[in-house]
DNA sequence: TCAAAAGTGTTCTTATTACACCCATGG
DNA sequence: CCATGGGTGTAATAAGAACACTTTTGA
């Protein structure tokens, strides 16, 4: 084989950590590795890009394969190229993230969807190949992004109460916030469209449900604003 | 060929952003492309990477064979993986940037280094490839980074004045600063150690040296400190 | 003595923090 | 009427922004 043809001998794939919060935790969307290598072990979704494909299509198309959404946020994050990561070759991957509602989560038919599960971030154990790794510098990404641009609102339904987005962020960033000055930053940016609804069938008083206002958040920006937590 | 094998028709390289910094101007180090594809243009060091090279380790390889310098700032950014970005076959890039000191770089006897110029970043032309995509996201990159953590230093030589620093801050941000704001919050994080020695030879008065306090910078870190700036 | 850059504080404005009670609803 | 979470304001502190003159040196 000539030297050249040894720099092809090799692949590419991506991972997709696939956040969802359920109201109280962050939560990431597993695999069951049902093959060698790793089998048993809990893994990230992922695949080889296949040749005439773009990279963030990859990251798509996985996401859509295991969930059936399509539209979804998906950030790249970085590759991850270390010579032995992958026991079977050389192979280094693309990792994304994306930021789904965890209630338009539907198991789907595909066949390494059945084994698919929700876990929580804080009691995920030991994954395959580099996954933990993987994992954390995805995490470390989002509550960077987090802070930096109103993307937390993908993994909330349209309609959210304050609580719940406080929460939805408490949960992300693992510290507890004040509720008071939460609100008064958040509705003070202008960003949330008071929808005048409120909850049904709570037992105590009904939250006010709120929008995020993407049109509004287009304009502030292309005013020079500049979304902070 | 078989399915699984055309997966492995592929190839990853590094290229990687070398930032520089002349007391005046943001720059980066171009070759000039002598052969073909886009013979002629300038384009980004890089270069395959090994089959059994990390990738980090191509991206240092890759600097050291221009500049002879090891041990130098790198920080790896994002893939770059469309269908066509290269037209000789599917090759995904691995981007990353680094940050020398300017007088540190000694044109090296490598044959492609001879062909190597410092461009000011806000001069560059149309590169070979995607490359000034990877570009403009690096610098995205950069000008992040130097708020959230004191790389920038990267860029100084070891003894400098606070003029100098400054200079390199605004050169990053594209943006002028208040010198007695920026002196007062740098000088209060107590990051910078007074040499108690004085520039010479400049028809001017002469200005105090400093140099960067990484142990006090480390130690503060684990005690919770954050640079900001 | 001139030119050139170094060095230095205060005031004003804005953002952040800390903190506790009453309200509306369902059971 | 009780339990549960919803909703609200103010005062203190800290951080950021704006701004102009004197000093030191070499030529």
């Amino acid at each position: 084989m000539s030297e050249i043809e040894s720099f092809f001998k090799s692949a590419f794939s991506v991972d997709n950590v696939i956040f969802g919060f359920d109201g109280n935790e962050l939560k990431i969307l597993l695999i069951h590795r049902g093959a060698a290598p790793f089998k048993g072990k809990w893994a990230l979704p992922g695949d080889l890009v296949y040749p005439n494909e773009d990279l963030d299509t990859a990251a798509e198309r996985v996401l859509e394969q295991l969930t059936g959404l399509r539209d979804v946020y998906l950030e790249q994050v970085k590759a991850f190229g270390a010579v032995n990561r992958h026991p079977l070759g050389r192979v280094i991957t693309i990792a994304y993230y994306s930021l789904i509602k965890i209630s338009d989560y539907i198991v789907t038919p595909a066949s390494f969807a059945q084994s698919a599960r929700w876990h929580s971030v804080s009691e995920v154990g030991e994954l395959a190949f580099d996954h933990n790794e993987i994992l954390n510098t995805c995490l470390k990404r989002l509550k960077l992004k987090v802070r930096m641009a109103p993307v937390g609102f993908e993994l909330l339904p349209p309609k959210f109460t304050l609580t719940e987005l406080q929460q939805m962020y408490e949960a992300i960033l693992s510290e507890k916030l004040d509720k008071r000055n939460f609100r008064k930053k958040i509705l003070s940016m202008n960003l949330l469209l008071d929808l005048n609804e409120i909850q049904e069938g709570v037992a105590h008083r009904p939250a006010k449900l709120y929008q995020f206002d993407q049109q509004n958040y287009e304009q502030f920006v292309a005013e020079g604003f500049s979304f902070g937590l």
